[in-house]
DNA sequence: CTGAAAGCGCTTACAG
DNA sequence: CTGAAAGCGCTTACAG
């Protein structure tokens, strides 16, 4: 695609065609408008020579805040995995207040060869402007039902939640308590819903008031913990939904002063690198969020390459890590256990360093 | 600088100097050499068009690993400073085994307005480079010594490790430890400097066992923790040299049962997110990342404006913030103090969300 | 191994 | 508001 082939199809001259690629105010309104369309339509790119780009190529990687060490996480993995296909990694932040609209120039503007979105919304003209540019995009743990035609990249978040609820269970708690995430994000929904049937599984009645709201912050947790702890029958255990609410948790029982494991067990999710190094260490549920990346990264290659671009949807397998905040509830103890057995549904060797 | 103003100065054909450019084989060694010799010098850029670059432009922020907070709050800060500026922050991470030859060509190759290089240590070669290609660089924490026209962004690590010091004095302690980081690093120099001028202010005998050696890292924090502990007399506070450090000498203590901060105070050094939320909160020295990486890529712009690009050197200033983590000691009791009043140097609010 | 010449993709001052 | 024409920075097939 170049200038002068998008002038003839339309019969303009090059110059016009031009003009409204470079933003220039003397041209007709309509004429702009039938040329974007077009410009559009073909995922035109300025060739900068005769030759196919020189330079190290970019993808992007957009996230709404950096705030969290999951998204940390996912950049890292991202990083990494870019890296040794010889690309370089740009970063978006969507927490600049009106940044929402120019991060879409800005990515196409410079030749990217994939976007990967985190924990993103899409509204329908971006997706359908991402597609018309033949712009490979992938969605990490996308934020509502993503639409039919888009290739998102997650965990098996219900599995984890079932995982995380049935270790409590085993532990021969009763009284189990979650803290959920925003209500929008569809792995937050998951987790909850794993919690639910393990707890249906065991036959153990779901009290509604057992679930909390929060928002994946240490805040949250804290705040949603305080609630469940002042409550007359307060539970023995909580199912925390993040590593970060699982802090604020451990925070809440601190001040309570209520003891993990002895007098509340705590279950995280996620698996940060603080997860292992909380004092207690955090029991807790691993999303393999570099290897999401990854994949992430693999996808947009893929499809850059020619592959089809709709409904490459994969979900990496969780995992349950056992480590010292999950314990018997005190009143009634059942079969000991070491506090840093790993059990199901998978054991994972732990590293000495981290 | 154009191909032709470099063919006419060398005296050859712009056809000639373009294939030097493109790597073709057919020009003779000497000619090339000498072409790409005068390249460098001139800090040739491929000019994509007339007129200047029409894509978004891009910094690119260069560490060696995104394991720590402390790389991640530089890089949030440099995304929000940067994008306030319109530009993007593209990543490159030195983990990765040889890419320490390969980062060079290509930020240099993808047009980068400028490099924000976290705790490297250049060498000379890429140092005369970077300036004879005229591209902007920073160092944030510099590893060793920087040369004398590098620029450089820091804190005043000195003044931190003192004021931490000095708290503890104040509160009684007397065997007070330091946990410091890597000995090449120039900050983590700096802050044992602050320690040992605080304790000779004082008074208090230095004893060299009291001065660990760490990494920066969790581990790095309980090893030497362990240590410490281990001793005889051991030391009723630890200066812990970084934040992660502190985390690990909250898992020995822990481990050895030992309360914080009743058996043992503990000033971090950092102020990253966790140091609010561990259990008890860490007493630590801030050091304002987000605005290091701020100013880093203000002096960025600026040289690349054509401010001088040397003797760009920035120290930010360090606060001490007290939160739970310390306390006197408990055989001698000093005045009592509120756990969380925040004293000198500075007075920090703290927000209740984080 | 070098360079004159043709050509490409693009932009812009200017005539209409 | 449009486009013919000049021009820019670059590349490449080809003659020497």
């Amino acid at each position: 695609m170049t200038i002068a082939a998008i002038a003839k199809e339309i019969g303009l001259s090059v110059a016009t065609v031009s003009k409204v690629l470079n933003g220039r105010p003397d041209v007709a309104a309509e004429t702009r408008s039938r040329v974007q369309e077009l410009i559009v339509r073909h995922g035109y790119r300025r060739r900068s020579s005769p030759s196919s780009e020189t330079s190290t190529p970019v993808i992007d990687v957009v996230f709404e805040t950096f705030d969290s060490p999951w998204a940390v996480e996912i950049v890292r993995g991202a990083v990494a995995a870019a890296q040794g296909e010889g690309l370089t990694v740009a970063l978006t932040s969507l927490e600049e207040g009106d940044e929402r609209r120019i991060w879409f120039d800005h990515i196409t503007s410079r030749g990217t060869r994939g976007v990967i979105l985190l924990l993103s919304q899409l509204t329908e003209t971006q997706r359908s402007e991402l597609h018309s540019r033949r712009l490979p995009f992938v969605v990490i743990d996308p934020r509502g039902e993503p639409g039919p035609h888009v290739s998102y990249v997650g965990a098996t978040n219900w599995a984890g939640g079932l995982a995380a609820t049935r270790h409590l269970v085993d532990l021969g708690h009763k009284k189990i308590a979650v803290i959920g995430g925003p209500a929008d994000l569809l792995c937050s929904r998951a987790r909850i819903d794993g919690y639910r049937a393990a707890l249906e599984t065991a036959g153990i009645f779901l009290a509604d008031s057992l679930v909390v709201r929060g928002d994946f912050t240490v805040v949250g947790g804290y705040e949603g913990a305080r609630a469940l702890i002042a409550r007359p029958d307060r539970p023995t255990a909580i199912f925390a939904g993040s590593d970060l609410q699982a802090l604020g948790v451990f925070k809440a029982a601190h001040e309570a002063g209520l003891k993990v494991p002895e007098d509340l067990s705590v279950v995280g999710f996620d698996d940060l690198p603080i997860a292992r190094w909380s004092s207690p260490a955090l029991t807790t549920v691993r999303q393999p969020l570099a290897e999401m990346a990854a994949v992430a990264v693999r996808i947009l290659l893929e499809v850059g390459e020619g592959g089809d671009p709709t409904d490459r949807r994969v979900e990496l397998a969780t995992d349950l890590v056992v480590r010292e905040s999950t314990a018997a509830p005190r009143c009634r103890p059942s079969p000991g256990r070491s506090a840093t057995e790993v059990v199901s549904p998978t054991r994972i060797a732990e590293p000495a360093s981290g």
